[in-house]
RNA sequence: CGGGGCGUAGCUCAGUUUGGCUAGAGUGCUGCGUUCGGGACGCAGAAGUCGACAGUUCAAAUCUGUCCGCCCCGACCA
């Protein structure tokens, strides 16, 4: 991509109506931009990063023999009824009547939604377990939204759904979700803190929360200064008798052990060995992937600008190029790269260095290889590491063998 | 929904207290020229429903009222 075709336009003064660093850098850099409180628009470069971490959910699911699917966004009211969710999230749901003079709403979660299709299909215990999952938009009348996009309401989720003929079957596919998380939050270089928690409005008994340290965050666990173990009430430590600490975290995943609750409502049914009718063993498993992308410019950033963990940037190189007569070879190393499966964003615009090294703090790809000077002298080509600032001076040859290492697994 | 703050050019803001020239600056944008390894400079140019409506006045960005929108704190948060 050539920057000065792109349609990416960063703002030099941090944007008024940003109070915290992710809503701020996020605005700053185009990724995102504002609709109304609480509602966004992902530009270019905010979709190339919802589609790197989407993928990364994408993958680690599926190997876990998760199965995806898509539901409807717009839904009859009476789907809710039947649970009786239509009083319970009546406040968060966005509803309205059609031309018909029906009820419907704007879903703002899918266990009503998901239970419905599983019912429809449910027969023989042979074909269980399922673990269906969805990556889509959802919809929540929030009193207050606020933060940009960690309380939005407008939102995208990842949330799965599994179906067990037992407890024992649960359990299983709860603990593979869970280690499933696990490995999705390593991947995206996000350290987490995993808690038991309240089920709230989703009903069942177990529940665990993924949770991101964070000044900004809307929870609170509290942390020992000695062993570093997390809990949620404070005492002291019950490993080693230490003080605890207050930490702000920001919840960016939710697992549940529903049970029966929903299936037993909306008589999802499946027959036994003995031809005998028994509801499904239900849990969900939720990531809030928009509010992810948020999370990441919230933690892993400068006074500069975002600093993207490298599975997750837009591109994987920002390609400086200080001098218009080197274009060319800049195209030509862009080419090489790309043969090497590096996404480069070439900054080929007619404006002073400074503006370039500054967008290219902002925006945060982890690789800036810089075309100038020394590239005249001898072919030689600068790089520099967004995280920790460190410099070489490469041939080209040496950098397409150090990006090789870098992205070989 | 309670408390606080804000709304003037794409963005950041001045001007409002004390009403008065054709509504300003910086930045961004367009053109020309000089610069060119860390947000350079000169010249020229385009860009505004001063959040909206109503009122007071000879005169309103400025005063009054109502409404709308945005941010923060609280309540709430699968």
């Amino acid at each position: 991509m050539l920057f000065s075709k792109s349609f990416i336009f960063t703002l030099r003064e941090d944007p008024r109506i940003a109070e915290c660093r992710s809503h701020k850098l996020l605005l700053k850099g185009s990724f995102i931009s504002m609709v109304s409180s609480g509602v966004y628009s992902y530009l270019p470069l905010g979709q190339r990063v919802l589609n790197n971490i989407t993928s990364i959910i994408r993958n680690r699911m599926d190997s876990n023999g998760a199965q995806e699917l898509l539901m409807s966004a717009l839904q009859p009211i009476e789907m809710w009824q039947k649970t009786g969710r239509d009083q319970t999230l009546d406040e968060v749901m966005f509803k309205f009547k059609d031309r018909k003079d029906k009820d419907v709403c704007l879903a703002p979660t899918h266990e009503e939604a998901i239970t419905e299709i599983v019912r429809a299909n449910a027969g023989s215990y042979k074909k269980l377990p399922w673990i269906l999952y969805q990556i889509q938009t959802k919809f929540r009348d929030e009193p207050r939204p606020r933060l940009g996009l960690l309380r939005s309401c407008e939102f995208i989720m990842k949330d799965a759904y599994s179906f067990d003929k037992d407890q024992q079957g649960l359990d299983d596919n709860y603990n593979k979700m869970f280690n499933c998380y696990k490995e999705i939050f390593k991947d995206l270089e996000l350290g987490i803190v995993a808690t038991e928690a309240d089920s709230g409005a989703m009903g069942g008994d177990i529940s665990h929360e993924f949770m991101v340290p964070s000044e900004i965050g809307e929870d609170i666990l509290f942390c020992c200064n000695g062993c570093l173990k997390y809990f949620k009430e404070k005492g002291t430590c019950v490993q080693c008798n230490a003080n605890l600490e207050e930490v702000k975290m920001i919840e960016v995943g939710h697992i549940f052990k529903l049970g029966t609750k929903y299936s037993v409502a909306q008589d999802a049914l499946f027959l036994d060995k003995n031809g005998k009718k028994n509801p499904l063993i239900m849990g969900c498993y939720g990531i809030g992937v928009s509010r992810i992308l948020a999370t990441i410019a919230e933690v892993s950033s400068d006074e500069k600008g975002i600093i993207w963990p490298k599975n997750v940037a837009p591109f994987d190189v920002t390609l400086v190029v200080l001098n218009d007569s080197l274009l060319e070879a800049a195209i030509s190393l862009r080419d090489k790269l790309k043969i090497q499966g590096l996404s480069v964003l070439v900054d080929d615009r007619a404006v002073t260095a400074g503006v370039k090294f500054k967008d290219a703090y902002l925006i945060g790809n982890p690789y800036i290889l810089i075309m100038g000077k020394t590239y005249l002298e001898n072919k030689s080509v600068d790089i520099e590491i967004r995280k920790n600032n460190n410099k070489f001076n490469l041939t080209e040859n040496e950098v397409l063998n150090f990006f090789k290492k870098e992205y070989d697994n």
